[in-house]
DNA sequence: TTGTATGCGTTATCAG
DNA sequence: CTGATAACGCATACAA
């Protein structure tokens, strides 16, 4: 408690240099010479010390933070995406292994990503999860320019803009239909908001589209519902669909919960699933291989995706061109879609 | 990018007034008269001015900093015990309330506590979450309080120890076997480690054993099963009793994660749950209202949670005293026990 | 209520 | 390779 840190000049004073010295060797300088730079290590040591980490961010122009803005307000039961938790958790672990302090923070989606972290030199950049929709991307993205701080987006991938990185949503989504078309499936419904605002399950949509068109399927807007990421929501999609009397054998949903909540529903209306009904999800969250029967899904790689949100990062830090990135998945088969 | 930041010095001249004058306003000091607030807060705002964090930081006593320490290394599927999910996302929510900024950080089981985060002043104090064993909590604590910074656990309450949070886990347990007594079961699994290495599970045992006594059971050690938080061990755990013989009509599961192994695996053997066999978990995930039957679990508060431990840690900071906290569980029937 | 002066603990720029 | 010395941007004791 009471005890005073030790200070650079301290080291110096014990191990018989100047403070500037200490700095240098600390900092592993080549310039100092093996002798010293021991000594200045054992009187570190001996003293306990360590950088105080405020005094270098703000002398030093680099401050080697990084803050990630989650939005939050999906619904009740998940404040925040669930499938974020890994990808946050990989983030910090790669952040972690590049140097980086990793600085959270929650948001609810109204805000403005600017508003708290710009300016303040908190962080030397910033990595953003979530968005309710385009409109509202574009405004907090023009938020983010004027302040001149690096960011990158985690969602839709944008040719010619570095500051995006997201899963190769289209080439997903036709994987997984068309193993739903390969195992006999023919009446494959949508579960998700295929607008033009929600760029990613946009593309989610395209690639249904596409394998569907690939095997002389063809379209049919009775087995499209809108739905958002929730159990709840997934759930009243299908039912929906059910009303409407659309015959479908088949679900694939632009994400895990309402893929999970569509089989609750299913389940609950005597259709079992995978025998009268395939479902596939996109995602790969870890529960679920806990549902019964267990969820197929299109996996999304969090531990790619958090390299390459912070490498892009780093490198927009060091003033270095980079382009945006477009993380490949992978069709994870487990029960829910029959083989 | 260029753009060079403003300091208090441009809103200084701007305003007409010293440098120590903004400072002064900004921190919303009472000795400052309005008029001149005024002038200070437009000029800052047109200058789009924030203050830099590293030298308040560098200057003042208190950083508002908060640091989170995880412990991962959970299992493969899971690398972080997936209760802290939700703990971690309520305290950043209430941390920001309170004006903390929150450092997040993975660490190995095996890394020391103190290690990273003692002495840079990076934080002004830590909360702990995930800890291997006892003799690794000691370890850790003491390596800790060697550094006289502030700190938090999650987990075991100890009389007296100040820096102790966690749930009534022994309420939370009795209340959970208790319910399954009054269904009927008479013959109830434990799984997890009863030892007192881990004294939270400890603390469940001891309330299970007590639903059991009070209730004229006896406990029979041939319903115990070893197992750890993990999906995997609670199914070998439930194996383990099949493979021995033991006869059981309900399950306590320390943990959702092995509960959720226990249902899939009773299920996998052609048990029905919760007709054969009642199972009860602990925690609350979210993914335990995704299973089939959905769980029914002891919810542990996440919200309360992290308001004692930021309250707790917040304390100490301001070197007031604190009392351990024990935070209320509830018991949520869904559908694996059968009512 | 406001201004002046000082220092927080580093890193960076110069000399030597 | 090493040592003075000057910032970094703010908060605060002290004086007015």
């Amino acid at each position: 408690m009471g005890v005073k840190r030790p200070t650079s000049f301290d080291i110096a004073a014990l191990a018989g240099v100047s403070q500037a010295t200490v700095s240098r060797a600390l900092s592993h300088s080549p310039a100092v010479s093996e002798e010293v730079r021991k000594r200045v290590f054992e009187a570190a040591q001996q003293l306990n010390y360590t950088v105080d980490v405020n005094a270098r961010k703000l002398r030093s122009k680099k401050i080697n933070t990084i803050a990630v803005l989650i939005s939050e307000d999906l619904d009740q039961d998940n404040p925040i995406n669930p499938f974020f938790v890994p990808l946050l958790g990989a983030i910090l672990k790669y952040a972690g292994q590049r140097g980086y302090d990793v600085l959270t923070s929650l948001q609810q989606q109204s805000a403005s990503w600017s508003n708290d972290y710009g300016f303040a030199r908190r962080a030397d950049g910033l990595i953003l999860l979530g968005y309710k929709d385009y409109d509202d991307y574009v405004r907090k993205a023009e938020g983010l320019s004027d302040i001149g701080e690096p960011w990158v987006v985690w969602g839709l991938v944008q040719p010619g803009a570095g500051h995006s990185v997201g899963s190769d949503n289209a080439q997903g989504a036709y994987e997984a239909v068309s193993h739903l078309i390969r195992l006999g499936r023919r009446r494959i419904a949508f579960l998700g908001e295929a607008s033009s605002s929600h760029p990613e399950f946009r593309d989610r949509y395209d690639g249904y589209a596409r394998a569907l068109r690939e095997n002389g399927l063809s379209l049919d807007d009775d087995l499209l519902a809108d739905c958002f990421i929730s159990r709840e929501d997934g759930a009243a999609a299908v039912a929906r669909l059910m009303t409407r009397g659309a015959e479908f054998d088949a679900v694939f949903a632009t994400a895990d919960l309402p893929a999970i909540g569509a089989m609750q529903a299913l389940q609950k209306q005597g259709r079992r699933v995978p025998q009268d009904v395939s479902v596939i999800g996109f995602d790969d969250l870890w529960a679920a291989a806990c549902t019964t029967p267990a969820l197929s899904t299109v996996r999304q790689d969090t531990t790619a995706a958090a390299r390459a949100l912070v490498d892009a990062l780093d490198r927009m830090i060091a003033n270095e061109p980079v382009e945006p990135v477009r993380v490949p998945t992978r069709l994870i088969i487990r029960e829910s879609c029959g083989g």
